[in-house]
DNA sequence: ACGCTTCAGACCGACCGTCGGTCGGTTGCT
DNA sequence: AGCAACCGACCGACGGTCGGTCTGAAGCGT
């Protein structure tokens, strides 16, 4: 094969890049090592010249996702002028518009992670979200607390519920996006759930009903949308 | 090899329990099949007649073992003297008493669920547990919110976020067991965790505080103490 | 009652393609 | 010269397939 000598993070940036996309088309697990390095033009050793495994490849190609997503959301965290609540929705609103703004990518995404293979997949993504979106979660409810709009015991695991919940959310939104039956039945049926969702989330912060929003119909609505064209 | 043959129920239970046996030791990804009929001695077609792939034996031990949980609970959610406080309380407990009764046997269920790797294991257990046990929740918290107990706005929702929130404390849990470290820290942290959950589950449900139990002192201490032994 | 045939299905194990991972060596840049 | 990027033949283990053998019991004619 034609040797092509190129600077340490482009070509592992090529790798994660092209990697990712596999993963995306066909999931984790189908996705060989081989493949990938066949998509880069490249020689196995060279893929484990970068990588030390597979796994590896995956560790690193979550965190860099999910380094991306944290920077859109850091504004809002250090915004002075917000409240608690403000900011829990806030953040919320900035990644749904943030998927919304990616749906072809993020559909990708979903199919990726929810094709029931792929458990490790939606597994690493899971104690990533839960190391990182958590801690900050956590101190957004600190702030709730000694403002006066939450009262809850402890702010760190109530943190991890949230998240816990909203995983679930967007799981179940995940499965029934993807299943491609975007019936007024079944819009219902995710409206009705969320707001569920919604409800319980207040409820563990001690905060009013209705007071924080996770998944506002406005967000869900170019979904459903995107199955009918 | 000898030839030997037995019926099919017979066989198909000595490989499943091997299997059982293999991957609580090992874990789900370690354990080869070719492990598993070395053990039981018996050929790779045999496996195969039995079983169409190695998933199709996970999902059919997964499943032998919540039908047998399930067995335990059934009284006490027949039982028409109980209110669903009670039922949901004691549905906690018996699942409780029976780690407990097999403090041997779940340890190492837990050590092989939480090796990391084994996260097919997880994700299968947790999806049965959902098809499962939520539809369970569901019908007491749907008779608590009749007897006037409960107030959420969805009972099937709010069973499934409960599952969930479960499963999350059992993770950290299990993790902190396995660690091996039972400080007296530890425990303080154990409790106060679950004091927070159980605080999430009884607001989920708009009952009042302390209402609801999901992991009692009692239950967590024999399995704190195994470790100093 | 008796041997004989038949047949489902329990059982066998050599074989296959693919996989993740290794290693000794080559090439190109500074 | 030295170091890092790069190569690709090679490895053992894996999950899964397949063509076929063996066995016990039911059904049969006598």
């Amino acid at each position: 094969m034609t040797r092509v000598v190129k600077e340490h993070d482009e070509r592992k940036n090529e790798l994660l890049d092209v990697a990712q996309t596999l993963f995306y088309e066909e999931g984790y697990e189908k996705t060989s090592i081989a493949k990938i390095i066949r998509a880069v033009g490249v020689a196995k050793g060279t893929f484990y010249h970068y990588f030390v495994s597979k796994t590896d490849l995956l560790d690193q190609l979550l965190e860099r996702q999910v380094r991306s997503m944290l920077k859109k959301i850091e504004p809002v965290l250090s915004d002075p002028n917000l409240d608690a609540i403000d900011k829990m929705n806030k953040a919320h609103a900035v990644s749904g518009q943030y998927k919304v703004a990616h749906k072809k990518v993020f559909m990708m995404l979903l199919r990726a992670l929810y094709a029931d293979e792929n458990a490790v997949l939606r597994d690493k993504l899971s104690k990533i979200r839960m190391n990182t979106v958590a801690p900050i979660f956590a101190k957004i409810i600190e702030q709730g607390i000694s403002e006066g709009h939450f009262t809850t015991s402890n702010a760190q695991y109530a943190a991890e519920m949230i998240m816990g919940l909203t995983n679930h959310l967007f799981d179940a939104v995940a499965r029934l996006l993807l299943q491609a039956k975007p019936t007024a039945e079944n819009k219902r049926h995710l409206l009705e759930r969320s707001q569920a969702y919604e409800q319980a989330v207040n409820r563990i912060l001690g905060a009013p009903d209705g007071s924080i929003h996770i998944m506002s119909p406005d967000m869900i609505e170019p979904f459903l949308g995107g199955f009918e064209s």
